[in-house]
DNA sequence: TCCTTTCTTCAGAATTTATTCAATATTTGT
DNA sequence: ACAAATATTGAATAAATTCTGAAGAAAGGA
């Protein structure tokens, strides 16, 4: 699936050079010319926006200002490109939020790798199939982060593994053997009773999702599918 | 703010000479006799080095793969001094990543001019856009400079790397492993406290941005997006 | 060399997480 | 419906992990 970037500047030649360099590396490629040109663009929520500061009507600083105030668009990444790096000041004044932040002339290789890195950062925690969405429940593995209906509950890490464990199994009943060697590995003994209390505790935490985990008595847990 | 340039020679009447024509156009000297010491002096991160090819110790190109090698070091603009000018040389030189290449005997005035010209071509178009900025805690990592709410605050540099690592990873985890691995290597062996201590040193440091890393136990570290 | 800075270690305090306990509730099988 | 087995709950206890202040090493500079 390619990714869309959406380039807002005013130099015609800038953005032609941008655009092809961008395209070949096949990114799907949307432009503007100002402010709010860039702001109608945005919400089309294309996966990065590469944004001059000096570009005419609302200026990049504002233009960043307001696609950060709007939920729709906050969680685009922006790259802001400036010409003197005096201008940084200004930038971090203004606490806007970018993503990252390249004075210009900047070589067109270096260009695309912060482009490829602010992209790579910003999908990792959703794109990976290292992510289980159970309903509301959202479980990303590699970083350790639960989502519960979007906002982030934290887990401690036992609860985090089980939970984790049942969600890569839903659908499975999972005997109460297999969670203790899965989870405490074979050395450790811990009472059945362990497994009940991080049960609960998990299910405190789903709140209302909390039956997405079914107990069947004298066999183990499950997660539904 | 002054330049810095390390000169890796161990004639002393060559030292003495280039020494005195820098400092007197301003530039901030450091001097190394040999491959080893040079090395070292090259992790107080100059601006330039200027160095001999025939030195004690590991040679001149030696210590240029070296320091090529070294991500922390790999930005710095080196300029080979040699007394043979054959090509193979120059071609050996230039592969391993340097950026100028002189042949001994050189007047004074066109050294400087070629030491100025290899900095100003290293400043101008490239550096210093590798800039993170979280809230008000800005990390220019090829300046080795955080700016906190403007002002800058120096960083020694393990706790420099460490912020640096965890902000390059903003919204993931860090284990501590992981952490181990990228700051220390691994084939160095510190207890898991240091990793504590140094993170304690950062959040002073950064005061009231502080909570910027949170600490997930029994795992490890990560600042939030 | 001596002095300063940075890095690492140490050990007790503080905190968080994990486990056990015991009383109660629920389910299952007869 | 009743006993037996199993799970849930609230609270107490134990274990683990991190934080903290201070001290010892190591590195670098004067």
């Amino acid at each position: 699936m390619s990714k869309t970037v959406l380039i807002v500047e005013d130099e015609k030649d800038i953005v032609e050079l941008l655009k092809y360099n961008l395209q070949k590396e096949g990114f799907n490629v949307l432009v503007a010319h100002n402010g709010k040109d860039a702001l109608d663009k945005a919400k089309k929520i294309p996966n990065l926006i590469l944004l001059d500061v000096m570009i005419p009507e609302p200026d990049g600083l504002e233009v960043t200002r307001r696609l950060k105030k709007d939920k729709e668009t906050s969680h685009i990444p922006i790259i802001l490109l400036t010409a003197k790096s005096t201008e940084l000041d200004e930038v971090v004044g203004l606490e806007l939020g970018a993503d990252d932040y390249i004075t210009k002339p900047v070589s067109i290789p270096r260009l695309l790798a912060r482009i490829k890195k602010v992209i790579r950062n910003k999908e990792n925690p959703t794109e990976k199939n290292s992510t289980i969405i159970l309903d509301g429940v959202v479980i990303d593995s590699t970083n350790y982060k639960v989502l519960i209906d979007k906002k982030e509950i934290f887990f401690p890490r036992k609860e985090f593994q089980l939970l984790l464990y049942l969600a890569e199994n839903k659908g499975r009943v999972i005997k109460r053997d297999s969670i203790l060697s899965a989870i405490w590995g074979d050395g450790v003994v811990v009472l059945d009773r362990t497994i009940d209390v991080h049960i609960r505790k998990i299910r405190e935490k789903l709140g209302k999702y909390a039956d997405l985990i079914q107990t069947i008595k004298g066999v183990g847990y499950r997660i539904e599918y």
